[in-house]
DNA sequence: ATGCATGAGTG
DNA sequence: ACTCATGCATA
């Protein structure tokens, strides 16, 4: 994977994205235990208590085997036309998502708190990250690459997390603005079955076809291209990929 | 957990 | 105009 860019960077400025000032916590905060946090995934709520609810025994026990994970630079494998793929094999991959995701539970922490966590650890270049791709994370539905580029950076968090548990709660939390928030357009599932049958045959239709499809399906030109553009990237998720 | 969307790169 | 990494909104 020649992936030259793997943009890891941070939000435009511009991002409502809390400011988490002076000593950000470990984690958010916040209510713990319910995976549904709903609004604001950012915001952790206003409250300050204790972050860890993880017991001192649960520290104590010496984590499982810390996979030694595969060395970063892949082995000068035999010769595989294969370019330079990163050989971060996808078992590796899943088994370190799988370990992530229970060890990030136990510490009772939620897809949201880590993810915004993440800025907290300052790694260059690294910055908060929503649940949305803590959780794709965990059930591998980002790319190869993608997974690849973020492992690392959740490692990190883990081991800071599980190391020192214990912190003190800044509760930092604003941010409250009233936002108009964006409407999401669904597409009817006759339309979806539709541009299924379309993909089958064509997974790449030119601008031409799209708008011919789009008046057909009376959708906008637009959300048919775009649904085209998410539908392949569907195909290159780790979980679906052919390969894996 | 996942559907539709945005924006940075790239050609 | 596409690919990719990501995210808001919502199921």
């Amino acid at each position: 994977w020649q992936d030259p860019s793997l943009r890891l960077s941070w939000g435009p400025p511009a991002l409502p994205c809390c400011s988490l000032p002076g000593a950000p916590p470990l984690f958010p905060l916040g209510r713990h235990q319910q995976q549904q946090q709903h609004a604001c995934a950012q915001g952790a709520g206003p409250m300050a208590g204790k972050a860890c609810k993880m017991t001192m025994a649960s520290m104590a026990h010496a984590p499982p085997p810390p996979p030694p994970s595969t060395a970063p630079v892949p082995a000068p494998h035999a010769g595989l036309p294969c370019l330079g793929d990163v050989e971060s094999d996808p078992r590796e991959l899943e088994a370190f998502a799988e370990r992530f995701k229970q060890r990030r539970i136990k510490l009772g922490v939620t897809q949201a708190d880590v993810g915004a966590a993440l800025a907290s650890l300052k790694l260059p270049g690294v910055g908060s990250l929503s649940q949305s791709t803590i959780c794709r994370f965990e059930s591998l539905t980002l790319s190869h690459n993608n997974m690849i580029a973020l492992k690392p950076v959740l490692q990190a968090w883990l081991d800071e997390a599980e190391a020192a548990c214990r912190e003190r709660s800044a509760q930092a939390e604003l941010l409250r603005g009233a936002e108009r928030k964006r409407k999401r357009t669904s597409i009817a599932a006759p339309e979806k079955r539709s541009l299924e049958a379309y993909f089958a045959l064509q997974p790449r239709p030119s601008s031409e076809k799209i708008a011919a499809i789009a008046d057909k399906l009376e959708l906008k030109k637009n959300v048919v291209r775009v649904w085209f553009c998410n539908q392949r990237q569907k195909q290159k998720r780790m979980k679906y990929s052919a390969g894996h």
